[in-house]
RNA sequence: GGGCGGCUAGCUCAGCUGGUUAGAGCACCUCGUUUACACCGAGGGGGUCGGGGGUUCGAAUCCCUCGCCGCCCA
C-alpha cells in the first residue's frame, strides 16, 4: 500500500539522480525520431536561482518532457553565461572583502586566473539549483560561453564580420560607465527620472553688445562648450548669428551658430553646444565642424583640458564649483527646478557619461534586415504574437552596436596592432603575426587589443555555438535550427534579436522556429521582486516547503500569456494539496482491487460509467496535447486539475465503488481494469508538469496487476494518444443525469437541514423512459452518494415530500419530519424566482421577431427548449409551494 | 511624446474567433470523521465584467471615447 502522503524531500533527489544516471535526459539515438531542441537562456554563472528562472525553466522542462514523451529526439541544452561585468564585479568584491590587492594592482593575468578559480568553485550553483526543480537538461552537453569551443566560434564570427566590414573601429561618443570604466551599449543604459535643476547662465557677447542666456542641467560641461546654437528662424537672435560669446571661466571665444536643433519655444531658445559630452551636441558639432574638447578622464574626473583649478575634481564637485563661479561672476540668471531623465549604468547604478573613445562597433542595421524578414515571413514566430511588434520596432530603428568593453573577464578581441597602430584582425595570434610580417616585410611585435567583447556578443551565438559550430557536427545538423526558445520579454533586444541576426548571418537559418515569451514574476501585491524591497520569493525555499511539483504546477498554471505573475504561498499550497489528492486516489483504487488487466482495450468497455471515464480521459488527453503543443501551459494545467480532481476523483472513483463492491463480477473486473488504465493515462498526462510525484506513483503502482507494456521510467514512456472514437455521448448523458440528480438532491438536503445521518428514500415521480432506466440501473450508486435508503418510483409525490427538478425529471425526498416549513418555502421561493428570471429573459428574446429571424436556428431552438424546461420546472415547484401553503 | 498590457466575486486570475443562468482557486458561512484523501468531503453567500457611447436580434467578448494602474521606447 502506498504511503499516506508523498514525501518530496526524500523522493525528489532520489528520483532526479536516477533519471540523470539513466541517461534519459539525452535525446534518443533513433535516427527516425523527429528532433526537438531547446537551448536554455544561459543564466549568469554568478547567478542563483530566482523565481524568474524557476518559471522560465519550468516551462522549458514541461515542454521538453512533453516532446520527449511524444517520441521526439528531445534535447534541452543547458549552460551558463560568463556575464562579463556581473562576474568581474562579484569577484572584485570578494577579493576586496578578503583584503586582497585590487584588480589593477593584481594585473590582468592574475585577476583572470582568480575569476576562473572562483568559477570552478562557485560557478555550478545555479546549475545544481536547476536540478532541484527537476529540469531534465542534457547535462552531458552543458556549455559555458567562455569554454574553448564557444570561444572559437566568437573569434570566427568577429573576424568574419570584420572582413565583411560589418565590424569596424570608430571614435564616437559612447555611454561610459565611470564606475567600471568601460563603455556599455545603449541597452545597458537605464533612463531614470530624477529631480534636477536648469541653471540659466549668461554668456557675454564678445563685442560687449550684450549677453545670451543658455540653460543646462549639467553646468560642468560648459567648460567644454565650443558653440552656442540658435534656431535660424528665431528672430530674436538673427542679428547675433556669426558673432561670438566669451565663455566665462574658460575665457574662450566661441561662435554663435544657426542650427535646427534648438527649440525656440524652450527656455531662451539658445543652447550651449558641448560636442564631447552630449549626444545631440555631438551631431551639431559634426554639422558645423566644431572642435570637440573632452574634459573628463575615465573616472569622470576633470582632466587637463579643464582650467587648472578644476583638474582632478570629480564631475559633481566641478558642477558645484562652476555654479559658484557663475554666481560670483554675476552671470547666474536663474535656477529652475525640473524633473528630467538621467542615464544610469544598469549594473553600476552610476550616472553614465557620453564619452569620446575608440570602440568596436557592429553594423547592426545590416544584420537586422534578414532578421526582420525572417519574422515577417513567419520563419520564426513569437508567442504571444504581439511581441513581434516590439521586436520589429527595435530592429527597424537599430543603432550600431558597441561591442567592446574595457573589462578583463570575457572574450578578448582578436585584433593585434602593429607599431603604427595598424590592426590585424585574425582568429589566432600566429595568423596575425604572419599577416603583419607580410605587411611590414619583416617579423614585427604586435600588441593585442586590451578590450573584451560584450557578453551578449557570445550569447548571440548560443543556439549554434553550443551545438559545435563552426565545426560541422552531427548535433548541429540534427538540432539546428532549434525549435522553441522560451525567455522573458526583458531580453528580446539584448538576446533574442542578436541571436536572430547572428544566427541568420552565419548559418543562413533562423536560430529557432518559435519564441515563447514568458511572463514576469512579481510578488503577491504586484511589485517587481527585488532584494532591496525584501520581497523576493526564493524558489528553493518553496521547493523545500511544498515540493518542486507544487511550485512547478503553480508557475505553469499561472503562466498565462504576457501577464505578470503574482505569486503567493497560498497558491503553491493549493497545488501541493492537488498533488496529495492525486497521491491518495490510487490508494482507494488499490483497496478495491484495481489493477491493470493484460490486453485491456478501453474501446471495449461496456459499463456506461467506464465508457464515460474513458471518454473524459480521451478528451483530457487531446486537450492537454493540443495545449502543450501550442505553449498553452496554463490551459494544460487547468484541464488536468479539473479532470483529475473534479471528474476522476470526485465522481468516477465514487461512482466506481458500488461496482467494485457489487456482485456483478464482470462489471467489477471491467471497472478495476478501467480504473488502472485511467490512472496510468493520468500519470502520463501530468508528468511534464509534475514529474516527481507522477514518476513515484508510476514506480509504486508498477506491480499492480499485469505488467505495463512500457518498462522503465514514466519520463520516457509514451504520451497518450487517444482516438475520439472512445468518446460515447450516450454514456456521457447517463452520467450527467446521475451527477445532476445527486447534486440537486444534496443541495435540497443541506438547504433544508436534513441531518446527514438521515436516510430517506429518493422518490422518482416523473421521468422519461430513458431516465427511468438509468436511475433504476444505478440505484445503488445514487443511494450511496445521496445517502438515501433506496430509489423508489411513485405515481405521485406523497404529502410533505420535497420535490426537485433535474433535466425535466421530477424527483422528491420524503423528509417532512425533518424540515422546517419556512425553510422549504424559502427554498422553493428562491428557486421559482430564479426560474422566473430565466423565463423572462428567454421569453423576451423569443418574443423579439428579429431574434427569431436572424439568430441561427440552433440558438433559437436552444432558447425554446430552455424556456419550456424552465416553465415546466417552475410550474412543478409552484405547485409544491401552493401545497406547502395549504398544509401550513 | 510613441507603443504595449491590464482594469471581471474580498484577493489572485480564467473566460474575450460575440449566443446556456459570467467560471475557478483562496478567503468567508453552514454541515459532515460515509471503508483514498481534514493537504478532505458536501452545501451556500458573494460580481450592474473600470465609466460613457456605438455596432448587432444578441456584447465581459467587436469599435470609439474617457478614466485610472503597470511596463517598454524616446
Amino acid at each position: 500500500m502506498l504511503d499516506k502522503t508523498f514525501d518530496p524531500k526524500t523522493a525528489e533527489p532520489r528520483l532526479y539522480e536516477a533519471w540523470e544516471r539513466s541517461g534519459g535526459f539525452a535525446p534518443v539515438d533513433d535516427p527516425n525520431a523527429e528532433p526537438f531542441s531547446i537551448v536554455i537562456p544561459p543564466p549568469n554563472v554568478t547567478g542563483s536561482l530566482h523565481i524568474g528562472h524557476a518559471l522560465n525553466n519550468t516551462l522549458q522542462d514541461v515542454l521538453i518532457r512533453f516532446e520527449r514523451m511524444r517520441g521526439k529526439a528531445a534535447l534541452w541544452l543547458p549552460g551558463t553565461d560568463h556575464a562579463g561585468i556581473a562576474t568581474q564585479m562579484v569577484v572584485e568584491r570578494q577579493l576586496a572583502e578578503a583584503g586582497n590587492r585590487s584588480r589593477r594592482d593584481m594585473g590582468r593575468e592574475e585577476f583572470v586566473a582568480k575569476v576562473w578559480e572562483w568559477k570552478a568553485k562557485s560557478g555550478g550553483t545555479i546549475v545544481n539549483q536547476l536540478r532541484r526543480l527537476g529540469a531534465s537538461c542534457d547535462w552531458s552537453r552543458e556549455r559555458f560561453t567562455l569554454d574553448e569551443g564557444l570561444s572559437n566560434a566568437v573569434r570566427k564570427v568577429f573576424v568574419t564580420l570584420y572582413k565583411q566590414k560589418l565590424i569596424y573601429r570608430d571614435k564616437r561618443l559612447v555611454n561610459w560607465d565611470p564606475h567600471f570604466q568601460t563603455a556599455i551599449s545603449d541597452l545597458e543604459v537605464e533612463q531614470r527620472e530624477v529631480d534636477g535643476h536648469y541653471w540659466h547662465f549668461a554668456y557675454p557677447l564678445e563685442d560687449g553688445s550684450g549677453e545670451i542666456i543658455v540653460a543646462t542641467t549639467r553646468p560642468e560641461t560648459m567648460l567644454a562648450d565650443t558653440a552656442v546654437a540658435v534656431h535660424p528662424k528665431d528672430q530674436r537672435y538673427t542679428a547675433v548669428i556669426g558673432k561670438a560669446v566669451r565663455l566665462p571661466i574658460v575665457n574662450r571665444p566661441i561662435p554663435i551658430i544657426a542650427d535646427e536643433y534648438p527649440d525656440p519655444e524652450k527656455g531662451s531658445g539658445a543652447v550651449k553646444i558641448t560636442p564631447a559630452h552630449d549626444f545631440n551636441d555631438f551631431q551639431v558639432g559634426k554639422r558645423h565642424n566644431l572642435p570637440v574638447i573632452n574634459i573628463l578622464d575615465d573616472f569622470a574626473r576633470l582632466n587637463d583640458n579643464a582650467p587648472p583649478e578644476y583638474r582632478g575634481l570629480d564631475r559633481f564637485a566641478a558642477r558645484k564649483k562652476v555654479i559658484e563661479q557663475f554666481e560670483a561672476l554675476g552671470l547666474l540668471r536663474e535656477v529652475e527646478k525640473t524633473r528630467h531623465t538621467v542615464p544610469h549604468g544598469d549594473r553600476s547604478g552610476v550616472v553614465v557619461e557620453p564619452y569620446l573613445t575608440d570602440q568596436w562597433y557592429v553594423a547592426a542595421d545590416v544584420l537586422a534586415k534578414p532578421a526582420i524578414e525572417a519574422v515577417e515571413q513567419g520563419k520564426t514566430v513569437f508567442v504571444p504574437k504581439n511581441w513581434e511588434k516590439t521586436y520589429f520596432e527595435w530592429m527597424r530603428n537599430i543603432q550600431p552596436w558597441c561591442v567592446s568593453r574595457q573589462l578583463w573577464w570575457g572574450h578578448r578581441i582578436p585584433a593585434w596592432y602593429g607599431p603604427d597602430g595598424k590592426a590585424f584582425v585574425e582568429e589566432t595570434e600566429a595568423e596575425a603575426k604572419r599577416q603583419a610580417e607580410e605587411h611590414y616585410g619583416r617579423p614585427t611585435d604586435l600588441k593585442q587589443d586590451e578590450d573584451v567583447l560584450d557578453t551578449w556578443f557570445s550569447s548571440g551565438l548560443w543556439p549554434f555555438s553550443t551545438l559545435g559550430w563552426p565545426e560541422k557536427t552531427d548535433d548541429l545538423a540534427r538540432f539546428y535550427p532549434t525549435h522553441t526558445l522560451i525567455t522573458g520579454f526583458d531580453i528580446i533586444f539584448f538576446w533574442v534579436a542578436r541571436m536572430m541576426m547572428q544566427g541568420l548571418h552565419f548559418t543562413g537559418e533562423v536560430p529557432f522556429k518559435r519564441v515563447f515569451i514568458n511572463a514576469l514574476v512579481r510578488d503577491a501585491t504586484g511589485a517587481k521582486m527585488s532584494k532591496s524591497k525584501g520581497n523576493v520569493m526564493d524558489p528553493l525555499e518553496m521547493v523545500d516547503d511544498y515540493g518542486a511539483d507544487a511550485l512547478r504546477f503553480t508557475l505553469t498554471a499561472m503562466s498565462g500569456q504576457a501577464r505578470d505573475i503574482k505569486l503567493s504561498r497560498q497558491r503553491i499550497e493549493g497545488y501541493r494539496n492537488f498533488g496529495t489528492k492525486l497521491w491518495t486516489a490510487p490508494r482507494s483504487c488499490q483497496i478495491n482491487g484495481c489493477a491493470r488487466a493484460a490486453g485491456f482495450d478501453p474501446a471495449t468497455v461496456k459499463a456506461p460509467l467506464n465508457r464515460w471515464i474513458v471518454g473524459e480521459t480521451t478528451r483530457t488527453a487531446q486537450s492537454v496535447t493540443a495545449a502543450l503543443a501550442g505553449c498553452g501551459f496554463g490551459d494544460a494545467s487547468e484541464t488536468l486539475y479539473r479532470f483529475i480532481w473534479n471528474q476522476f476523483c470526485d465522481w468516477y472513483v465514487e461512482f466506481a465503488k458500488p461496482l467494485l463492491t457489487g456482485a456483478d463480477e464482470a462489471a467489477k473486473a471491467e471497472t478495476q481494469a478501467t480504473t488502472a488504465w485511467a490512472l496510468d493515462v493520468i500519470l502520463k498526462l501530468l508528468h511534464p508538469v509534475m514529474p516527481f510525484i507522477t514518476e513515484e506513483l508510476w514506480a509504486q503502482t508498477a506491480d499492480l496487476g499485469a505488467p505495463r507494456a512500457e518498462t522503465g521510467f514514466l519520463m520516457t514512456a509514451r504520451f497518450p494518444e487517444l482516438s475520439s472514437d472512445l468518446i460515447d455521448p450516450a454514456a456521457d448523458a447517463e452520467i450527467a443525469l446521475l451527477i445532476a440528480a445527486i447534486t440537486e438532491g444534496r443541495s435540497v438536503r443541506q438547504e433544508l437541514n436534513v441531518p446527514a445521518s438521515a436516510q430517506p428514500a429518493l422518490l422518482v415521480v416523473e421521468t422519461s423512459d430513458a431516465q427511468r432506466r438509468v436511475l433504476t440501473e444505478n440505484a445503488p450508486l445514487v443511494a450511496r452518494l445521496l445517502r438515501v435508503s433506496e430509489v423508489r418510483f411513485v405515481e405521485v409525490a406523497p404529502e410533505g415530500s420535497i420535490p426537485f427538478v433535474v433535466e425535466g425529471a421530477t424527483l422528491a425526498l420524503p423528509v417532512a419530519e425533518f424540515i422546517d416549513i419556512a425553510a422549504e418555502r424559502a427554498r422553493l421561493t428562491k428557486e421559482v424566482a430564479s426560474l422566473a428570471g430565466d423565463i423572462a429573459k428567454t421569453a423576451g428574446k423569443l418574443a423579439n421577431p428579429d431574434f427569431v429571424a436572424r439568430a441561427p436556428e440552433e440558438v433559437v431552438e436552444e432558447n425554446r427548449e430552455r424556456l419550456a424546461d424552465a416553465e415546466a420546472a417552475k410550474a412543478k415547484l409552484e405547485g409544491a409551494l401552493a401545497r406547502l401553503g395549504a398544509a401550513a
